[in-house]
DNA sequence: CGAGTTTGACCTGCGC
DNA sequence: GCGCAGGTCAAACTCG
């Protein structure tokens, strides 16, 4: 499971390991169809899992909620959004975790024909540019600090599987 | 009124 | 076929 920890979480952390992931999943090497699995064509998705209170994640984007149903097994439900750009058809839905109740699951599935409405101006497109970086990722058991010159310190582990990855809140007492 | 949410009905694939 | 579970639709509703 790849790790990632920010010491805080606000927009710009969330949105920035999100772009990450995304980058690494969505339109990355993980993505080969096999062969005989047409049916499975099924959009590129990837989970991704945060430590917090709230339920709704700011993430750069608008989603328009289309349904919510009961999980199995769990006493939370799961929301199912669609994001509101007209061309656009990407989905995620949005589930707290069974076993630890300060979790939220956040699957993404599909990729956006368009630019975040928030990102793509001012200093966040400067961190992101700084903060994707295809070759390094591919590397296995990046352990260093992948990125630290903001007020938090994010890691990762790229032995991802196709399981959640995991990203952390861990508060700075300040 | 427009944009987004709520909520029960509906659909579909799957195992029995 | 039946029932369940996951996923989606859409009419009613809320709120600015
Ligand atoms: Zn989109």
């Amino acid at each position: 499971m790849g790790v990632c920890i920010c010491n805080t979480l606000r927009f710009v952390d969330y949105s920035l390991c999100l772009n990450f992931f995304f980058q690494f999943y969505v339109c990355g090497y993980r993505l080969k169809p096999k062969k005989n699995d047409q049916k499975r064509q099924k959009e590129a998705r990837f989970a991704f899992m945060t430590k917090s209170e709230v339920d709704h994640l700011e993430d750069g984007y608008r989603w328009r909620k289309y349904g919510q149903k009961a999980v199995k097994n769990s006493p939370y439900p799961r929301s199912y959004y669609r994001c509101t750009s007209a061309t656009c058809g990407v989905k995620k839905r949005v589930e707290r975790s069974s076993d630890d109740r300060a979790i939220v699951v956040t699957t993404y599935e599909g990729k956006h024909t368009h630019q975040s409405p928030v990102m793509p101006s001012g200093r966040f497109s400067a961190i992101a540019s700084t903060f994707v970086v295809p070759k390094q990722m591919a590397q296995s058991h990046y352990q260093q600090p992948y990125y630290h010159n903001l007020p938090l310190t994010t890691f990762f582990d790229s032995s991802i599987s196709p399981s959640p990855t995991f990203l952390q809140e861990r508060r700075l007492s300040s």
